[in-house]
DNA sequence: GCAATATACTAGGACATCCAAGGGTTTGGA
DNA sequence: TCCAAACCCTTGGATGTCCTAGTATATTGC
């Protein structure tokens, strides 16, 4: 990063993009851009927030995920569809975590292809203090007015309905 | 992927920050889950549509990019503070890039510490295909209605000027 | 019951991003 | 004038994501 610009980059590439006779999809490009923008900045300020707990986002997603599962432990093909990423990225993630002590992988009691990946105790405490730090310097600052959290909510819950994310609703 | 989950994810974790008494940053932590989520959708369908081509998205960006300039070159820094990325970030791309034969490096006429990048003939070719690519599979079919890609870019716009991407209005 | 198919996890590889550090070039103040 | 500070790019390392392939275990169908 550095200075700010003078000019929105996004905006300028929107005015480009109708110059070149693109005019007719202009604004869904520009609208896109800005939430890869929009998710590298915030991604940014979430890890920044969790590096002092010596955690990354992908980390904190699968802490997060296991201290809301009833029994405490899940396998990891169900944190993989509930994290929707790779079942190799749970892999990477479980490897790192068990690694520094916070999950533990056991067997599956009755279905030997399946790991569950289960809490520590220092696990679950990790994870609460870095749920703390993220609601009250990210979520809790988000910069968002709390009429545009809702249409975010409600227009990107639709776009990932009807990207095959879930079926609800 | 794999098969969509009964329910939304999303709303779920939203659900259990409200359990756990933190319903005041609930509905900004959902917001903020579901840009980074939307963000890996469209990502994946963009690299879809590119990947044909031999391009990733920060190829296809840097491509773009250069296909604007109206000398037909840019500093990498300047394409570094353009698209919002790391400087290695560029490094990394244009040694790809160039590679590929997309793209030329060449030294600045005036300031032996910078670097030129510029389109060859086939980079200014292939930009133009992707983009047409792109245009129809993509952005044409965005999956957000007109009203909402208007408010995407006004929220998300004044989201990033006030995180200091830029300072004009 | 046994073979074929499906499912679960992991290993290896390609890419992207960032940070830290290093070497060359310019600029600016003493 | 001259040297320190600032700037530009690259290298090397850490992480994360995905894909493909391989191994092990379950399930299904004949």
């Amino acid at each position: 990063m550095g200075t700010p610009l003078p000019r929105d980059p996004i905006a300028d590439a929107q005015r480009n993009w109708e110059r070149h006779g693109w005019g007719d999809v202009a604004a869904p490009m520009a609208a896109i851009t800005a939430i890869m923008r929009t998710q590298q900045i915030l991604l940014a300020r979430i890890e920044t927030v969790l590096k002092p707990f010596g955690l990354t986002f992908a980390r904190y997603e699968l802490l997060a995920l296991l201290s809301f599962a009833r029994s405490g432990a899940l396998p990891m093909n169900k944190a993989s569809a509930l994290l929707q990423v790779h079942p190799t990225s749970v892999t990477n993630a479980v490897d790192r975590l068990e690694k520094a002590g916070l999950v533990a992988r056991s067997p599956h009691p009755t279905d030997g292809r399946t790991t569950l990946i289960e809490l520590t105790a220092e696990g679950r405490t990790l994870a609460k203090k870095a749920t703390a730090a993220l609601n009250s310097e990210v979520f809790g600052n988000s910069g968002f007015g709390a009429d545009d959290v809702d249409h975010l909510i409600r227009v990107l819950g639709t776009f990932r309905r009807d990207a095959g994310d879930f079926t609800e609703e």
